[in-house]
DNA sequence: GTCTATAGCCTGATAGAC
DNA sequence: GTCTATCAGGCTATAGAC
């Protein structure tokens, strides 16, 4: 491990170098299917030379992943309780799926954390992510109840943008697979737009 | 491997073991996170009967993925052109939930699949899910120009009802994380139900 | 700080007795 | 058909030279 001093520009480069490799890896292959030759060379280093900057496979995989759950959130932070309701969920599900778009890798590590079973974060989702979900779900409970937009479940409707969103990054092959040459993102903005204008006009 | 006679009753009997223990490993884990002994404890075999029945570890992923994307499309298949068309897709949307709700198992398997890039079955998806998705979205494309259901971008519409619905298989944790004690599945079918009556309302 | 070499474990697969 | 024993390869992690 780096000492504790300050780092050094060459002990920033690498340490982003490797978190930046191992994003990749990991979103790609799942925790256990990356290896540390992988994230080595994809970070231009010798193994025992990663595991100079980072102790070990498993502390790796937590340094990328609390980086990711930093940022991940702040989309749904940014629903501001003074905006026009409507339009504040219309920007959170544009926002969202720009993260999709520009960001799929994260989106993916995330995916991979989730479908199974969550072991490394589940704290932090029924702590932290309940939280900050429960708090939109009641300014959006309040919304309804003004009769600003319709009635839906809230929490439901938290999870169809979610779902709605992520998928364009989660499941890419198969929206190209099936798509052919039509870029998945010159369509999605405008139909989920629609969609969520149809289910929220009041 | 067995011989080429016709299997025993056993024979069957371990090889259906085996399959049904390698879809709870191989959906919990991933391809390379699952081990055979993982497998073959969960069957109630060593792991060399597990390999005298299966050639591989490969070999016993692929004929878990064979047996679920023999049935992972009879919901879309089942869209009736001669139906209604609002309740044509109202029921397939109503299919692939409780697809999600009885066989999770088979969703994440297919999740874990795509996210990490669909390795192992992309030819599946270009070919044969593509094709299928082509010939629904002609006749959802009919309707549409007959007025009988809203304009909205059919492929698009397809991948909304897959996200939607999967995720809450895919995505199971986390929802129960955010909804507490409450039963997803309590609220979910209406909430989307109505979703897609808005947005498909001619 | 970075490398080569290697320890030590785990895993997929095989050999061979019964 | 099923088991015990074991091999060979790949993996994480460490030792030690420079």
């Amino acid at each position: 491990m780096p000492s504790n001093r300050a780092p050094t520009r060459i002990q920033k480069k690498n340490r982003a170098a490797i978190l930046e490799a191992a994003l990749d890896v990991f979103s790609a292959q799942g925790f256990r299917g990356a290896t540390l030759d992988q994230i080595a060379s994809a970070a231009g280093l010798s193994k025992p030379n990663l595991l100079y900057y980072f102790p070990s496979k498993e502390a790796i995989h937590q340094a990328v992943l609390a980086r990711l759950l930093d940022t991940w959130l702040d989309p749904l932070r940014a629903i501001d309780p003074d905006g026009d309701p409507l339009e504040e969920i219309l920007a959170y599900v544009r926002r969202k799926l720009q993260m999709s778009r520009d960001y799929p890798r994260e989106s993916r590590l995330f995916a991979n954390e989730i479908v199974q079973g969550a072991p490394r974060i589940e704290p932090v989702l029924s702590r932290d992510l309940k939280s900050l979900v429960d708090e939109k779900t009641t300014l959006i409970e309040t919304w309804m109840r003004q009769g600003r937009i319709a009635q839906v479940h809230p929490y439901h409707l938290v999870f169809s943008i979610w779902s709605l969103t992520q998928h364009y990054a989660d499941f890419d092959v198969q929206i190209r697979a099936v798509l052919g040459d039509e870029d998945p993102f010159d369509a999605a903005p405008a139909f989920i737009d629609t969609l969520y204008r149809r289910l929220l006009a009041p």
